[in-house]
DNA sequence: CGGCAGAGGCCCAGTTGTAC
DNA sequence: GTACAACTGGGCCTCTGCCG
């Protein structure tokens, strides 16, 4: 555990850190209409400057969107997802199909209904862990205060104080909650649908008024859902052969579900 | 060489949402 | 209605290239 800075140090200087237009602020000065995933002709190649660079797999992933004009926080995501993975162990684990957040499962949607039910099994499969890690007093120190006060999990420096790197390299770090994951996305992308998957997360793909999704939008939450699964592990440095197996069972192709099961 | 500045991460407090 | 969980915005910190 004490040496996971180090590591972590050492994986982020193998990433060479790249910027690509003359304009620093370009980089993130998209808007609405001008998003464009091509490096213009005359761009140069510039050393990066100050902190390490975002990694190339969470630019592409993450700055297509936006929330309140800005691109989604990388915390914010991280966040979302874990605390929302450790509710749905919960509901799982009470046999209850979840009806909000982020993991909402359409009782309708038949896709929804089969990603449910293998994350469910796999939960049950080892319910004594799984009913551990789904404490919200073993995530970082944001998460579960009411529950720990005056208790050592509380003072203990073990202890990480966000969903930084070392938290969730640490949580993704078991195989079985890396592998009960890779379900729990299966959950969230069953309905691979914009509009869907603008309402669980709560950000969007584009300005699209009327619901009406450009080829691009299935595109950015198909390179989404990719960085989350394998991308993701990848940047936290989570075991090669974890990330593996879920790269083999990663989706081939784009397959969009075009019925409409939305509620 | 050291201060400056840009960029992103860390962290926390306040707010909002959800479950019971 | 209450307690707790989850979300969010933004200030502060850290890192490192630039430049005088």
């Amino acid at each position: 555990m004490e040496n996971e800075a180090f590591e972590l140090d050492e994986y982020q200087i193998d990433q060479e850190p790249q910027t690509w237009y003359e304009d620093y602020s370009s980089t993130y000065n998209y808007t609405l209409d001008s998003i464009d995933p091509h490096i213009p002709e005359n761009s140069i190649q510039k050393k990066s400057r100050g902190r390490q660079a975002k990694s190339v797999n969470e630019v592409k992933a993450l700055q297509c969107f936006f929330k309140n004009n800005k691109a989604p926080k990388k915390e914010y995501i991280r966040c979302k997802i874990i605390r929302g993975q450790k509710r749905a162990i919960r509901h799982a684990l009470n046999n209850r199909i979840p009806t909000t957040t982020i993991h909402k499962v359409n009782h309708l949607n038949p896709y929804e209904i089969q990603a449910w039910n293998s994350f469910a099994l796999d939960v049950k499969k080892y319910e004594d862990v799984f009913k551990e890690i789904s404490k919200t007093e073993n995530g970082p120190k944001t998460d579960g205060a009411a529950k720990r006060k005056n208790s050592e999990k509380f003072v203990s420096p073990e202890i990480q104080k966000s969903f930084n790197d070392l938290y969730c390299k640490d949580y993704f770090g078991d195989s079985l909650v890396l592998e009960n994951y890779k379900l729990y996305i299966d959950v969230i992308f069953a309905l691979n649908e914009p509009e869907n998957l603008i309402k669980r997360f709560d950000f969007s793909c584009c300005n699209s008024a009327n619901n009406k999704h450009f080829p691009d939008c299935y595109m950015k939450w198909e390179n989404l859902k990719q960085y989350l699964k394998v991308e993701m592990m990848e940047d936290l440095g989570v075991i090669a052969s974890c990330v593996s197996n879920a790269s083999n069972q990663e989706v081939s192709g784009f397959e969009f579900f075009t019925d409409d099961f939305t509620d």
